[in-house]
DNA sequence: CCAAAAGTGTTAGGAGTACACCCATGG
DNA sequence: CCATGGGTGTACTCCTAACACTTTTGG
């Protein structure tokens, strides 16, 4: 049997990889840390889950601490526990990941000196800890997830443009996609409401939508998903 | 800032689903508790991560206790954290799937008194704290998990039967697959190499197949999976 | 009338599904 | 020779991917 000395008590974080499409690229959110260990650099926002508090209730009060955001989408990714992941001592972490609408995305990207910004996931700084190794788990799972569930539209305002919708695919995959499969694929899964037009940037205005769970609910069942 | 108490430390465990193919069933490894809190119901394997043990190993340390077994398809599933699942206290478990090819399943089927026995996973008794839930998650993973992955063939020892990989696909997705059709989408990918024969019960000998990692890597590559 | 982005169909190839009979062995 | 499980092919449907031009607005 373990004795006391061997089943030592253990601190609980939670760390939040946020996601947004900002300049049509997956960015994520870092803080700047302003104290040892790893004093001035970039890391995952998190913290220590309070007594009494569900994990996910921590993983949302941080997020709504960092971000001022409430009811997005949050996920549990992974728990880290290597001893040794943080020199303080014995930390576990519990890994979200939470999606922003664009609209929604609190912080303009600032200057170096701020101490929260968002950054571009493929071009971004050394983290703190083993925060690499979770954001680039985090960006495998939603490259996975975008294709058999609607995440994807959590990354949106509520009413979007068929090109918006194509963009953040477009981010989150890292690569360019055919706009006719794309639009036809969408348009068969029929989950998506016509509104009414408004124009953009440059030419022709575009048909806006918006997300019909209702929708989505039956397909779900079914097991149609987004094959792209 | 959290003070001392409100961060309060924090006990964790490992839980473990353990899954096998027994009598062309998916079946999982239950201990029958002898202590309280729930004393005398059935619940997962698991313990006390040890002070310097990381996550992972603390599952394979706990598996090879209760199964003897090591060197087997181990992943974490997903971390519990609500308050009040343990009446004790403030127990986070992380909880891990493992998967044993049918022969090297340790026990028997043994009595209703026996410690630990394995259980049909939709034929089991009630389970202690918040098992049931984490089993039902376990076998939606591991459905999932099957139809894009080689998760499939740990459950089977190293050389096989067509008919017994099939097997282990309907035990677990839990629906008849079409003879022939699973044959020739078997055979397209190339994963296996063919042996000598064997006869087994009855009929016809079956010919035995081992399967090759090294051929299935190309194909992770181009992202071929596994479509049933 | 020019720039800019929106919108729209067809075709060819590959994958999935449904379906029934003969074969090799042991007893 | 019979019981038992092993092994095989075809036809139809549906999904996927490749591919280029016209439309609508603002300036």
């Amino acid at each position: 049997m373990p004795d006391r000395a061997q089943r030592a008590d253990t601190r609980v974080t939670v760390d939040l990889v946020i996601f947004a499409i900002r300049e049509a690229r997956l960015q994520v959110l870092l803080i700047r840390r302003a104290v040892a260990p790893f004093e001035g650099r970039w890391a995952l926002p998190g913290g220590f889950v309070l007594a009494g508090e569900g994990l996910e209730a921590a993983a949302l009060r941080e997020l709504e601490e960092e971000t001022g955001v409430r009811q997005v989408y949050l996920e549990q990714l992974y728990t880290f526990g290597d001893p040794g992941r943080d020199p303080r001592g014995r930390v576990v972490t519990v890994a979200y990941v939470a999606l922003i609408a664009a609209d929604r995305a609190p912080l303009e990207a600032g200057s170096d000196a701020a101490a929260a910004r968002w950054w571009p996931v493929d071009d971004r700084p050394p983290l703190a800890f083993d925060h690499d190794k979770i954001l680039d788990y985090a960006v495998e799972r939603l490259r996975n997830k975008l294709e058999y569930t609607t995440v994807g539209f959590q990354l949106l305002p509520r009413q979007f443009t068929l090109t918006a919708l194509q963009q953040v695919y477009e981010a989150v995959l890292g690569r360019r996609l055919d706009k006719r499969n794309f639009r036809r694929k969408i348009a068969l899964l029929g989950i998506l409401t016509p509104l009414r037009e408004r124009r953009t940037e440059g030419g022709r205005p575009a048909r806006l939508y918006e997300f019909s769970a209702r929708r989505f609910e039956k397909l779900k069942d079914k097991g149609i998903l987004f094959p792209f």
